[in-house]
DNA sequence: GGCGGCTATGCAACTAGTTGCACAGCGACC
DNA sequence: GGTCGCTGTGCAACTAGTTGCATAGCCGCC
């Protein structure tokens, strides 16, 4: 289980609350490691028990309290121990795959827009990725450490979603041509 | 869930008893939709209560009685109105890219190393994608209906493992010359 | 003046997926 | 003669992830 992993490495780079942690597993880290409000509070409290992290907690007014949680020793060092930790690839589970492979048992349009769909969303989350490049990465060739680290995930993303858009145009392009409306 | 789903699909292919489609999940559609023999037992236990599937015991002698599962209409009627269903896109979760993102956070050359491993695992995965699509595609531009539709999953393969292979290449010579050895 | 959205935390119940084990006979290999 | 792997099914226990709800005050909008 990697999400304790990704909350470690999150965390090591800004402390923070759970529910800034879920903010940014809504977008940035999250790209790449989905989690939702619930997953990571009850990670979080595994991960206080565990003493991976501190937790401080800050009274606020006008709001309930807030605990702010920063990665302590232990987890500095259990994250070094998952690092060097062979893994497996993930395992996939594409359902717009399974119901490409089964649409000539039902209606192939209705699949085919539902690539379309899928299409819109890789483009715009495309867009989304090569944004972030542009602004946060301008020179990445002068890149060195935990920011060029940073920018070859981003590649990882920018790189998986153009292999999805071209996949959905070569499907939307190949379906058209054998059941032209 | 779409594990019911690739089931439907894959017995309508071809009825089989759980443990062949366990074999299948291993390979072919399996590649879109892992799923453990485990997975797949409960699943057509419970397929079979909602009468989405039919089961035909077939006494053996020297082995246990196997059953035999075929897709009954009213799992063809399951499965066509899950196409017509608008689904979203799969949540990834990958722990190579949170490794890469804490690299320096313990031994870059470690996750360098793990980076290698996956390139590796890529790399045969595509031979294989292309092997299959050479024996059993050899000519895409004939194909209709259900074998174009076997076919585009197929690319959707091929170029998702294309992408993760440039990827781990453009980490490593990075990596490398971040820190040369 | 009500409604929705933001910050902030968390419980409870459910669904899905993993891991380990068990039974059982066959054939092949060493 | 023993071990390993294949076919074939399945239970039990565990871990992980999802969904719905609850609390609670603030702010801005219509």
């Amino acid at each position: 289980m990697a999400l304790e992993h990704a909350i470690l490495v999150s965390l090591d780079e800004r402390p923070g609350t759970g529910y800034e942690l879920a903010r940014r597993f809504d977008k940035s880290i999250g790209f790449f490691w989905a989690a939702t409000h619930q997953q990571i509070y009850r990670t979080l409290k595994r991960m206080d028990d565990l003493r991976w992290v501190t937790a401080e907690e800050v009274a606020q007014d006008g709001r309930p309290d807030k605990k702010v949680y920063r990665v302590s020793p232990e987890g500095r060092q259990e994250l070094q121990r998952w690092l060097r930790e062979t893994g497996e690839p993930a395992t996939v589970r594409h359902d717009l795959a399974v119901k490409i492979r089964g649409a000539s048992l039902g209606d192939p349009r209705a699949v085919a827009e539902e690539v379309a769909r899928h299409r819109r969303h890789h483009a715009e989350r495309l867009d989304v990725y090569r944004a972030i490049e542009k602004k946060d990465f301008p020179d990445p060739s002068a890149l060195h450490g935990r920011r060029l680290h940073q920018h070859l995930v981003l590649r990882g993303g920018i790189k998986a979603e153009e292999a999805l858009l071209e996949w959905c145009d070569e499907v939307l392009a190949a379906m058209r041509e054998d059941d032209p409306r």
